[in-house]
DNA sequence: GCAATATTGTTCCACTTGGAACAATATATG
DNA sequence: CATATATTGTTCCAAGTGGAACAATATTGC
C-alpha cells in the first residue's frame, strides 16, 4: 500500500484547510521541537517571552488574551520564567489583584533566538515560491484575517500551531 | 492598554508564518472544539476515522505515518473505536504482529458529520476571498507543499493543527 | 538455517494541558 | 454605603500525550 500524505490532504473533504494546516505545521512543528530541544522552554513560556518582548509590560491575563491560552497555562510560565530571570513582575498600585510583566535583558536573548529559529523554519518551507507569489498569499492571507469576525478573531489567535 | 492579536502578528519575527498559523487555527480550533463537545471524540480517533473513511484498509502504522502521530496515541484510539463499533479489525493472515482495520458504516457516518463541520469552519473562515483569489491561494499552498523534502514532507504531516 | 536486527502493537509512566473552584480585590447596582 | 457581580491570578485535578521499554513476529545477513 502506497500511503502519501499528500495525495491524502489531496483528497480530504476540507481540502483547503488540510493544505494550511500541513504548511503551517511543516514551519512550526520541526522549529519549535528544535527550540524545546535547545532550550528546553515550553510552549506557554515562549508565547509568553514572545508577547513580551512586543510590548512594554503586559499584565499575565494579556497575555493569556493576546495568546488564545488559558491563565493557568500562563501562570505556570511566568512563575518558570521569573524563576530563571527571564522576566520581572511588579505589582500594580492601581489594583492589587494584577501585575505587570516585563522581559529582562536576558528573557530578549532568549525570545530572539527562538524567534530566529521560528524565521529559519520559515523560510525553509516558504522559499518553494518566488517573492511575488510569497507576496501575494500573505496578502490574501491578511485579508482572510481582516475579513473576520473582530470578536470571534481574538479567540483563535496564536492558539494550537503557532 | 489596546490589545489587538492581529496587530501583534503583523509586528512579529516571522510573520507570514504566524499568518498561516493565525488562519489555520481559525478553522481548525473552533471546529475541533464543536467536534469534541457535540461526539465526545478525541483528535487522535478522528484522524484515525479520517484515515479509515479514505483507505479501504490501513494498519495502525499507516496510520500513525498518515497523521504523523505516535503509534500508541493511534492505538488507545484503534481500542476506543473497536469498543463502539466504529471500526473492525481483521488479523493479516500474512503477518500475524499486523492487523488491517476497517472504518464501519457507523464510523463513517461519524466521519461525515465530523468532516462537515470541519469544512462548513472552513468556509466561514474563506468566505473572505473571492473565489479566485481562493485559487491562487491553494495553488500557491500546493506549490509549497509540492516543494518540501519528500523525506521531510511525511513527517509534519497532520500533526498539531489538523 | 540461525543469530542479529527490524517492525508491529501494546503497556507503562512522566509530563503537559486546560477546566473548575477558589481567595483576594475591584466594580456595578440598588 | 452595602451587597451582588466581575476580574485577576492561583491551586488542584482529571485527561490526553508521547517517549521508552516490551513481547511477539518478520526479515536480514552470514
Amino acid at each position: 500500500m502506497v500511503l502519501d500524505t499528500i495525495d491524502f490532504i489531496d483528497r480530504v473533504e476540507f481540502r483547503d484547510a488540510a493544505l494550511l494546516s500541513f504548511v503551517t505545521s511543516a514551519i512550526i512543528v520541526p522549529a519549535y521541537d528544535t527550540v524545546k530541544r535547545e532550550t528546553g522552554i515550553t510552549r506557554a513560556e515562549y508565547l509568553l517571552l514572545l508577547c513580551l518582548s512586543h510590548y512594554p509590560a503586559l499584565t499575565a491575563q494579556d497575555v493569556s488574551r493576546l495568546t488564545g491560552r488559558p491563565r493557568n497555562s500562563i501562570s505556570r510560565a511566568v512563575h518558570r520564567m521569573l524563576a530563571v530571570g527571564h522576566l520581572s513582575r511588579q505589582q500594580d498600585p492601581s489594583d492589587a489583584r494584577q501585575a505587570q510583566l516585563t522581559i529582562t535583558p536576558t528573557g530578549r536573548a532568549l525570545h530572539e533566538q527562538i524567534a530566529e529559529t521560528l524565521r529559519l523554519a520559515q523560510e525553509d518551507v516558504l522559499s518553494a515560491l518566488t517573492a511575488a507569489e510569497r507576496e501575494t498569499v500573505v496578502g490574501l492571507l491578511r485579508k482572510v484575517v481582516a475579513g473576520q469576525d473582530p470578536d470571534a478573531a481574538l479567540d483563535p489567535s496564536l492558539d494550537r500551531a503557532l
